[in-house]
DNA sequence: TTGAAAGCGTTACCAA
DNA sequence: TTGGTAACGCTTTCAA
């Protein structure tokens, strides 16, 4: 209560502007300054309200047709951009969609999945943040996006119950997991790559293979798909052998080698890809598809249907990013929907004429 | 002035929280609400000032180890995370780059790229914001990326000068464009797949082919690409023939027998997927390749090497996103550096059997 | 029809 | 060592 007690608490950027820009009074922005909603004021010779109403098409408050083309006027001569900040702290909420990226680039099927959901978003007006855990853990991640105060989180199946409260309780109104299981409290989206593995498994076993390779992908974080994928052959039956394979024709050759070895008497190739290079490197070695060893990849890749001879396949059906993102908009609207726990994968063979 | 004038203008929520969690004053957050830095010092019995200093590790402020701890156990308790678009407000600048996304899926080599530069720009501690411009125009784009105050723009071609003066005066340190151009006062990564489409002519006239189809993905969005790597192969003194082709069979299996009508001896493919698919619909039809027709895909995929006869290609050399985000984190603390200019797209070809 | 002012959650300056 | 307070840019209620 000493000094300067509430003089002039409307403007005080107006204070620095004329410290920096030189003269006094009704300046414009300082040089290099952004324009705020003040500078169009100023320029406009109206309150900040006004500016604020004219803007936003404010419908409660009727404003004169000379006085909104003054600050339209003054807004563009300006280059005034309203703040994306500044409006959300006010409104006490965001916007944001949070989507963490996986962290491997993990296939031409989900992602294509998860960039068809971010225009999707996008059209609903949504800001789609990608955010890089980095290295942190569940806990830490969590808290590390809830700064942003994401509206919703579409997060991948890492995430905990603990991470999900922290989400919440920072006041997301809708957050989502991705992955093969649900998790308590929230809504999920199951992607369960165990059917996919089955479906693989059951169309051999129906052609009559019983001791079945399955191709690990050497590469880092396949895993994630790859061991529900295995569990899913092991679920159907069949007797397997784990393939570790990267994605080289080096060791496609060994891997070739190593499975005619072990006399196995069909594969399943993780994706079509995978099962691209080691049906290569099998012919290539001299094998007769199907006749020696079958062959079965996944993904329904175009590439497939262009090998000879054609490569069956396990075809992986997603909803479409629309869909999704209808979803998370109709939760967003109505948050205390009752969880809602939904089987999204659909997995079913394509025989062609690899097995 | 009718009713509570200004009794106690410090706590304002804690006159909310009155109403709608019970008894009076120090209450913590109300239920359901997201707890502030202020709920953390009324739990700790300090300050908000000293709850910043603590939380931030400030160095210039010694605060007692007791306090510490209190103001720690409190911000657990509650649950607490500070909110981004408070600090932010309050710093006067992100740490947000806005990367718009491509409106379509633009194959693995470009996505892959796109993918690892977002991983090291937030390994560098920025927040990557995927921003849709979902039919916004140039200007009216960069105004809607300009809300968020970004810290850096890596844009698409699409972006003229005004765009970038948007996006400048709004606050941005860093506008990098990413196209085939410079434009003018900004830094560029010029990626010009025109050297794509000349590596491609100059090593098919080396072997002899005067007459060279140019595949022209039918698939909206590629012509962004297409077009370059089209003007490449004409510059390279070659007779060229565009071929639209959709990526499926049928109109493969149409392109080829057309292709063969017009008695072209070779085809640049646009990339490995559609050679392949083009190579496949050829050989279906009996041809001879290189014999009668010569194949020449670009990306240097992993399918190519698998193809027989093995397919010859254009390998194209983009920076790593490490390197990338170096850049963009050197301008962006160093914002007054002359614009650079930086051709960062090698294109080479690898001979292999098909041509 | 317009304006004044409060307040969103932070941080940083200055005083105690 | 700690606390009060102003200020970031915006929206919105209340008054005029």
């Amino acid at each position: 209560m000493v000094q300067i007690p509430k003089q002039q608490p409307a403007q005080p950027s107006a204070a620095l502007e004329a410290v920096s820009a030189g003269p006094v009074a009704p300046a414009g922005p300082a040089r290099g300054a952004v324009p705020t909603s003040a500078d169009v004021a100023r320029l406009a010779g109206v309150s900040r309200a006004t500016v604020s109403y004219v803007l936003n098409n404010t419908s409660a408050v009727r404003i004169s047709e000379p006085t909104r083309r003054r600050v339209r006027e003054a807004a563009k001569e300006l280059g005034y951009v309203p703040h994306a900040a500044a409006r959300s702290l006010r409104a006490g909420h965001t916007r944001i969609v949070l989507m963490p990226t996986p962290e491997v680039p993990v296939g031409p099927l989900y992602s294509g999945f998860l960039n068809e959901l971010q225009w999707a978003l996008s059209r609903l007006d949504y800001t789609v943040v990608q955010y890089g855990s980095v290295g942190l853990g569940g806990e830490d991640a969590a808290r590390a996006w809830a700064e942003l105060r994401p509206v919703a989180v579409l997060a991948p199946v890492a995430m905990g119950p603990d991470g999900i409260g922290i989400l919440k309780r920072s006041g997301a109104k809708v957050v989502i997991t991705l992955g093969p299981d649900p998790v308590a409290g929230t809504h999920a989206l199951i992607m369960d790559h165990r059917e996919v593995g089955r479906a693989a498994g059951a169309h051999l076993l129906a052609r009559g293979h019983r001791r079945v390779g399955v191709v690990m992908p050497r590469e880092e974080g396949l895993d994630m798909f790859a061991l529900p994928r295995l569990a899913g052959v092991q679920e159907s039956g069949a007797q397997v052998v784990r393939l570790p394979l990267a994605y080289e024709e080096d060791d496609a050759a060994r891997a070739a080698a190593h499975l005619r070895e072990l006399g196995l008497d069909a594969v399943f190739a993780y994706n079509d890809e995978y099962a691209m290079l080691l049906m290569r490197a099998l012919q290539d070695a001299g094998a007769d598809i199907p006749g020696e060893v079958a062959v079965i990849g996944a993904d329904d890749l175009m590439l497939g249907r262009l090998l000879r001879p054609r490569l069956s396949t396990v075809r992986i059906d997603l909803p479409s990013g629309e869909e999704l993102a209808g979803l998370v908009d109709r939760l967003v609207r109505d948050p205390a929907a009752a969880p809602e726990v939904r089987d999204v994968l659909v997995a079913s063979t394509v025989p062609r004429e690899s097995t």
